[in-house]
DNA sequence: TGTACATCAGTGAACGCGCGTTCACTGATGTAC
DNA sequence: TGTACATCAGTGAACGCGCGTTCACTGATGTAC
C-alpha cells in the first residue's frame, strides 16, 4: 500500500478535513477516532501513522477550518462575500454583503461547514495551549481583513467596528442555532444582519457553505 | 440520614448547582458526573435518587444557568445591571451598564460562573429536545427584558437592536476567550462595549459574576 | 413513654461499554545488486 | 532485466481506563401501637 510520495500526504488531509467536519458539527469530545477515520475512508489502526494524538489532529482540524472561513473572506472562494451573487449584490457593501451570507439560514444549518468560532471558541479557550495561539492568531487575520474594508461612519475607530462586527456575526450565528423555532432563528439573523450593516435591506442570497458538497 | 422534608430538595439543589458551573467550565461532555457529586460533597452513588440520567441534569442545570442570567437582567441581583456600581453608573444607560457588566474582564474570566449564553449554545443546539425548547424560552425573555430599554435612537425597531445587542455582547465574550493574549481580550470587549453603546466612554466597573462567591 | 418496623437519602463497589492508544501483521512499492 | 530485501501506510484485534448506570447495603428518622 505505498503508493505515490504525495498519498500519505493526500490521506493526511483527508482525515484532517472529515476531522474538521465532525468535530463542528458534534464536538471534538462526542467524536471518536474510529469515526473520524471511517469517514476518511479508513480504519483506526493507521491514525498514528499520521498523528501523534486526538490534541494533534483537533490543531490541524481547528488550522483548516480557520483558515477556510480566512480564505472565504480573501474572496479565494466562489462563495466568499467579494463575490457574493444574489440580489443586490453589486450595489451592496463588503460588510453587508459578508454580513448576508454569514447571517444566512443555510449557514446556520451548515454546521459541519461553516465558521469555527461560534462552535470551537469555547472549546479553544478550555484547551488552551497552541490551539489557543494558533485561534487568535487566524483571528487576527480576520480582523486584519476586515477593517479596510469598513467604512468610517460613525466615531469609533474601523478597528473597533470591525471587532463589533465580528462579534456580532459570531454571536448572532450561535444564537439562531441554539434556538429551536426557525421563525425566531430567522428573526435574530436579519436583526444582526441590520445591526452590522443598517443601509442594506435587500434580499439574503449567498452561500455560506465552506465545502464544495455541504450536505 | 433523613434530614427535615426540605432536605432532599437542598441536595438536589446543591447538584445542581455544582453542574451548572462545571458544565460551563469544562463542558457537560468533559464533565463527569463522580466529580460533580463530589463538588456537591456526595459520592457517585446517590446520584440516581435525585435525577433519571445525566441528560436530565444538564436541563436542570442549563435552566439553572439560564435563569441566573435572566435574574441578573431583571434586576433580582445587586450586580445586576440595574445597579452597577462603579464609575459614571449613575449617569450610563441600563444598555451601556449591561454592557460594562457583561464584556468586563472579569465575565471573561468567570467562566464556571457567567452567562451561559456563549459557552452552552452550541451544546443545547446539537442535543435538541426539550433543552432547545427551554433555551428558546428564556432567550426570548431575556431579549424581552433588553427591548424595553433599548433607547430607539436609529431607524432598526427595538426589537432588532435588542438581538443586535445580545448578538455583540456573546459573540464579543466568546472571542475574547478565545483569544490567549489579555491585551488582545480587552481590546475586543472595550470594541464590543463600544460598539452597542457608542456613547458609554466611561470606566468599567462592575461584577459580572452570577455567584455570591465566585472563584 | 417505649419498642418494632418502614422509609429512603446516601454509600461504595461493581457492571458493561466505548474511548484513545498500542501492536503484530499485511502487502504493495522502492531499492540493491 | 530479474530477484531478494527493506520500507511503511494501513489493518484489525487487543489493552487499560474512565465513563454512566446499577445495586445491595447502611443508618438516621418517622410512624404504629
Amino acid at each position: 500500500m505505498r503508493y505515490g510520495p504525495d498519498h500519505k500526504e493526500q490521506t493526511r488531509r483527508r482525515i484532517i478535513d472529515a476531522a474538521a467536519e465532525l468535530f463542528r458539527e458534534k464536538g471534538p469530545e462526542a467524536t471518536a477516532l474510529p469515526e473520524v477515520m471511517a469517514a476518511a475512508g479508513l480504519t483506526v489502526g493507521g491514525f498514528y501513522r499520521h498523528f501523534e494524538s486526538k490534541d494533534e489532529l483537533f490543531l490541524a482540524a481547528l488550522e483548516r477550518a480557520m483558515g477556510q472561513t480566512l480564505d472565504l473572506l480573501r474572496g479565494k472562494d466562489k462563495e466568499s462575500p467579494a463575490q457574493a451573487r444574489g440580489a443586490g449584490t453589486g450595489k451592496d457593501s463588503w460588510i453587508a454583503r459578508a454580513a448576508a451570507v454569514y447571517l444566512h439560514p443555510a449557514h446556520r444549518a451548515n454546521v459541519a461547514g461553516g465558521c469555527p468560532l461560534p462552535v470551537l471558541s469555547s472549546e479553544v479557550a478550555r484547551r488552551g495551549g497552541p490551539a489557543r495561539r494558533r485561534f487568535e492568531d487566524t483571528l487576527v487575520d480576520i480582523v486584519d481583513e476586515v477593517e479596510p474594508r469598513m467604512p468610517s461612519g460613525t466615531d469609533l475607530p474601523p478597528r473597533e467596528r470591525s471587532w463589533g462586527f465580528l462579534a456580532t456575526l459570531v454571536g448572532g450565528l450561535l444564537l439562531a442555532r441554539g434556538v429551536d423555532d426557525d421563525g425566531l432563528a430567522d428573526e435574530i439573523l436579519t436583526a444582526c444582519r441590520h445591526a452590522v450593516a443598517p443601509e442594506a435591506r435587500t434580499g439574503d442570497r449567498g452561500a455560506p457553505d465552506h465545502e464544495e458538497d455541504a450536505s
